[in-house]
DNA sequence: GTCTATACTGAGATAGAC
DNA sequence: GTCTATCTCAGTATAGAC
């Protein structure tokens, strides 16, 4: 087969999207792509290694329309800094467009909700996340910048459960995540950025 | 051993928020319990049932101290509903106390990081998320039953993901959850979820 | 009722022939 | 580049000693 690797990455994706990362085997992907076992860790090393190419095929294209709509919000507040509201909004809005493939949220879901995204963030998207973390600085110079940082931490982790909550089957789900609830997201993010906090507060949790 | 069962129950505590679930081999916690592999089986049936009594041992009391808590503020606001202020407040700070021991948060950490927490509240936790909701649904009257749940789904990810950013070295991560970390998420949500939504709100991300 | 010893199946990884 | 064979280790199941 000419094009082995992409059957492989193309299968693991339809896969890992279905069934989660720990819950497909190498076998289950080689048995669907037709190709052999040892083929997966000659073009890609490890089970890890494959997956990190299955979600940066799908999110690069992502953290470049991220970067352009920073940069062009950025263009339209100069020479101010750019309000938090549209800052998430470029961080958030384009993980929704799913124009590759319908099955696009559920692997994202799938790889949120198996905690292997900050690791991966970690090791790929740094440079993009430093980017966004300058521009929230200067959208709220005022705030600490440790109370900052536990605000975007929320934020991520709000963004992360709305992507999981999809495939996962849980009772209280209401809907596929979507524009609208995505939008909905960008407001409650925006509006605990902008919560005054009471650093002095104290109660009786310990009975 | 006479406790052979609670011997299993400290090690796979201990070792799961060290290490991690998937991470953690039976044959490890064995080896530290000093105890037969076929004994986790007749105790506790799978790994993941050993799991589920790990963190059933630690989140009861949590959950204990989580309905006082709404039950005292229900009380004091009679005969009006409680504000949403109030009930996250009972719903997070009780999971702050970690008087059992100081691996506490490691391990809900750990958990909530490895996609866990969902299907085990969903098995375990259903009666008292239906609490919680009713006392949020009297506190929101306004709000569509859907917006209200995707805010939740919204404050449970931003829970979790504070949880999460301990064990995990996160380049951001900027200091341990705390009591002062636990108040801001409060507000945070609480801000969020007064947040004002515009439903009709459009955009082309699609460049 | 409890626990030990052992075996079974399937996972990811790897060496080496072609 | 590809494939066969094999390695190690995981979770699980069971038979039987005490």
């Amino acid at each position: 087969m000419i094009d082995t690797k992409s059957k492989i990455l193309d299968t693991a994706e339809s896969l890992f999207g279905k069934c989660g990362y720990a819950a497909t085997s190498l076998r289950h992907i080689i048995s669907e792509a037709g190709v052999n076992l040892a083929a997966i860790h000659y073009h890609f090393g490890s089970k890890q290694d494959l997956l990190d190419q299955v979600i940066l095929r799908k999110v690069r294209p992502i953290n470049k329309r991220r970067l352009e709509l920073l940069d062009q919000f950025e263009a339209e507040a100069a020479p101010g800094p750019v309000c938090i509201e549209k800052i998430l909004e470029a961080f958030i809005m384009p993980v929704m467009l799913s124009d590759r493939s319908p099955e696009f949220l559920k692997l994202m879901g799938r790889i949120h909700a198996e905690g292997l995204m900050p690791e991966i963030a970690r090791r790929h998207f740094h440079l993009m996340m430093e980017r966004f973390f300058t521009a929230i600085r200067q959208a709220m110079p005022e705030m600490p910048q440790e109370e900052l940082e536990w605000n975007v931490h929320f934020t991520l982790g709000a963004m992360a459960h709305m992507l999981s909550v999809q495939p996962v089957v849980f009772a209280e789900s209401p809907s596929k995540p979507s524009f609208k609830v995505a939008w909905q997201l960008v407001a409650f993010a925006s509006s605990g950025f902008r919560a005054a906090t009471d650093p002095e507060k104290e109660i009786e949790v310990n009975r």
